[in-house]
DNA sequence: TCACATAATTAGTTAGCACTAACTAATTTG
DNA sequence: CAAATTAGTTAGTGCTAACTAATTATGTGA
């Protein structure tokens, strides 16, 4: 019945994680959070004096979930090419298996009420690009020459993050990972094939 | 003073539009869209029996900016290479000068309450994704043999939704257009490019 | 076993929200 | 110009949210 605090508050961490991914973060309320841990709601208030830091905790706790999952990749076996794919494959795969984290970036919360967690997120992001710019630069196959590993970078996080928005505009309906696999292999394909003529520039308005 | 509901119409569909750019969409208020058109807060619901049915209302708006800017482009000269490259950039363009678009397709409303605003703006995602397919298809100097114009239209899809998702959280920082120019670019001479050998499959976990 | 720290409760407060009822003033129309 | 229509107002309801004060129960170390 009755627990030490930091039990209690990675307990919390978690309903809110639970509940964020089922019916949003915006309208998530204390009163929900304290149900879903079998409390009373200003119980809550104890392990975390406003709600931002409820929300501050959680996006750290995120943080530490993604940074480890890349790590797994990262220091794992395989070539720069292999580590690549890896590291798509296992953010998307992180991100069907915790919507809460898709639901929060989209978030109302996040895009302008807390500035704080836009930070975070938006480092998470750009450590995901660092990432994926090194093994670029790193595998010489993995892009032909001429191209920009910073730009290509991006073109990658771009497909993760706009397959994810799709993935939740329809309802996540399809495979998340599956979908982002072949899409990955189209665009790393583009990105490794000898230098093709660029027909469609220029007379872009 | 006193209006045409026609007219007020529009006006506090502008509003709409004006403030959830500003503010976000979800925590818009009916008293402070009254105050932005210099009305009392009942007043609105002269003319919007509901809240829904004013984000019903501005979703219509959206959709019928978003379908002509693509007419624009579509019915205009030039070839398909010519025309995907403008698409883009117009879609881009448009993002770039009404915020509250995106504001609105990351919102919780759309995300989770609002089922009606979900589907048009996934059917209006869907058209843009049609546009580009039909595009791909025709100009055969877009792509090379051998890729999927459905996949390849994603690709495209993704990078304009993940671009404006990283613009969303650098808080609108660079150009929009810009930038999005420079990844096309980089991602037609991709898809263009004689069919280069995909050296990161496989070992995906 | 008894004091002490702390987890949790009960019972509020304050504020903001969508929405309604009843009424008033302006505009249009016969 | 009178009657009907319609755009707008004032005042208020009911609800739900975050957060607080005071109090009670629970586990722990001397």
């Amino acid at each position: 019945m009755r627990k030490p605090a930091p039990q209690r508050k990675r307990e919390i961490v978690g309903a809110v994680l639970d509940l964020a991914a089922k019916g949003g973060p915006d309208r998530l309320t204390m009163q929900a959070v304290a149900d879903a841990v079998d409390l009373t709601q200003p119980a809550i208030f104890r392990h975390f004096p406003a709600k931002k830091d409820l929300w501050g905790e959680v996006a750290r706790s995120i943080a530490e979930d993604m940074t480890q999952c890349w790590q797994g990749v990262l220091c794992g076996a395989g070539g720069p090419e292999e580590k690549l794919a890896a590291l798509v494959s296992a953010q998307l795969s992180l991100l069907e298996s915790r919507p809460a984290i898709l639901a929060i970036v989209f978030s109302h919360e996040l895009q302008f009420e807390n500035a704080h967690l836009r930070r975070i997120f938006h480092g998470l992001m750009m450590q995901f690009h660092g990432h994926l710019q090194g093994l670029l630069a790193d595998g010489r196959s993995c892009a032909r020459a001429g191209v920009d590993p910073v730009d290509a970078a991006f073109l990658i996080v771009a497909l993760v993050q706009g397959l994810a928005l799709r993935w939740s505009l329809t309802g996540r309906t399809f495979s998340l990972a599956g979908e982002g696999r072949r899409l990955l292999e189209l665009q790393l394909a583009g990105l490794n094939a000898p230098a093709g003529r660029s027909t469609c520039e220029g007379t872009a308005r």
